[in-house]
RNA sequence: GCCUCUGUAGCUCAGUUGGUAGAGCAGCGGACUGAAAAUCCGCGUGUCGUUGGUUCAAUUCCGACCGGAGGCA
């Protein structure tokens, strides 16, 4: 049997991946499925510069505006439903372009990855959190090292997200999260997948993009869709309102620092985002990059791109 | 013009009773399996303003000069 094929678009923060992704989908009769952990939410489209229906240009897009920005998703709950996107445009005989810059989605997207139960909210870490602040990190590492030395062997006693997760799936499921881990990782992936890069080939210039794409947003009305958000009941402590551009603006509305700061601040963080993402990006093995100059030169690109494509035996 | 303070990493600043220096932020690198635009880890990148003098040795002490801030005129 045929291996399923997907077609990914990655890179970080404004390196043009949307733009991209469409005349890709446009060309080998694909839609367009975002990976992108803040693009889910509704009513964020300024922040996350999600696709305008100018800029989908009648491609189809998935996972996009999808959830409620009250309400916290997870990876897990991203992959099962993208997943689904992904099954059914296959089975409508068409391409999957997966568009976005969240790593750990898009390789567990691709993988087929399916992660232990607990949740944010749920009674077993609920409890851990409560036992973090009543005794503190020691006991909970102690603990760990007991039940799943792997894990605490690995994770950096500061890790304390980590190590509430470990012990989470252990409690949960009387397993432990490293031996979770190794079986997942040994399954062979779900889709077969050819991995376009997009990027700057000079920082400063990525950098620069980074800091034209925010006086855009700001220009755009950041600041009004962050007090919408927030005026809607969307409290500042959602995931979603941890997304860079509406934590610093929120801060901002509550008079913490001008709007002007606050557009400095997203800039900062952005870019040091975009530092993170370059980090996952380069331990993908057979990533195609594209690298930009500084003036983008999409006909070229999209030249290589297919070019890439017809190599990898895709047409 | 005179006086005082000041000049150390990209930025803000410590410090060396004389043995060529270190924090925070920025930056760079890494990790990442139900918060991932989150979270965590590692790395100091330097003509110590310039130039003379004293000294075995000066970023440190002394002089001059240059730049900055303030004060007196």
């Amino acid at each position: 049997m045929e291996a399923k094929r997907v077609l990914c678009v990655a890179g970080p923060t404004a390196c043009g991946k949307t733009a991209m992704g469409v005349a890709l989908a446009k060309r080998y009769n694909g839609e367009v499925v975002s990976v992108d952990s803040m693009q889910i939410y509704k009513g964020m489209t300024i922040g996350t510069a999600a696709p305008t229906a100018e800029e989908t240009a009648g491609i189809p897009h998935h996972m996009v505006g999808v959830a409620d920005p009250a309400e916290s998703w997870s990876a897990a709950r991203f992959v099962e439903q993208a997943d689904r996107c992904v099954e059914d445009i296959l089975a409508r005989g068409r391409l999957p372009v997966l568009v976005g810059g969240t790593g750990l989605y898009l390789e567990a997207l691709i993988a087929g990855r399916t992660f232990a139960p607990g949740e944010a909210g749920g009674a077993i870490r609920t409890a851990l959190e409560r036992e973090l602040t009543e005794k503190g990190i020691g006991p909970l590492l102690e603990e760990l090292r007991r039940v799943d030395p792997a894990s605490a062997e690995k994770l950096h006693p500061a890790d304390v997200k980590r190590i509430l997760r470990a012990l989470e799936v252990y409690r949960e499921t009387g397993r432990t999260k490293s031996d979770h881990d190794r079986v997942t990782r040994a399954l062979p992936k779900k889709y077969a997948s050819v991995t376009i890069g997009l990027n700057y080939r000079d920082r400063a210039d990525l950098r620069a993009a980074i800091d034209r794409r925010v006086d855009a947003m700001m220009a755009a009305g950041l600041a009004e869709e962050v007090r919408s958000l927030l005026d809607a009941g969307v409290p500042p402590e959602a995931t979603a309102m941890q997304a860079i551009g509406y934590k610093e603006l929120a801060g901002a509305l509550r008079g913490e620092r001008s709007l002007e700061e606050a557009a400095e601040g997203v800039k900062l963080r952005s870019r040091q985002y975009a530092k993170r993402q370059l980090t996952w990006l380069r331990h993908i093995p057979d990533i195609h990059w594209i690298l930009w100059e500084k003036e983008r030169d999409f006909a070229a690109a999209l030249q290589k791109a297919t070019k890439i494509m017809t190599a990898m035996g895709l047409q």
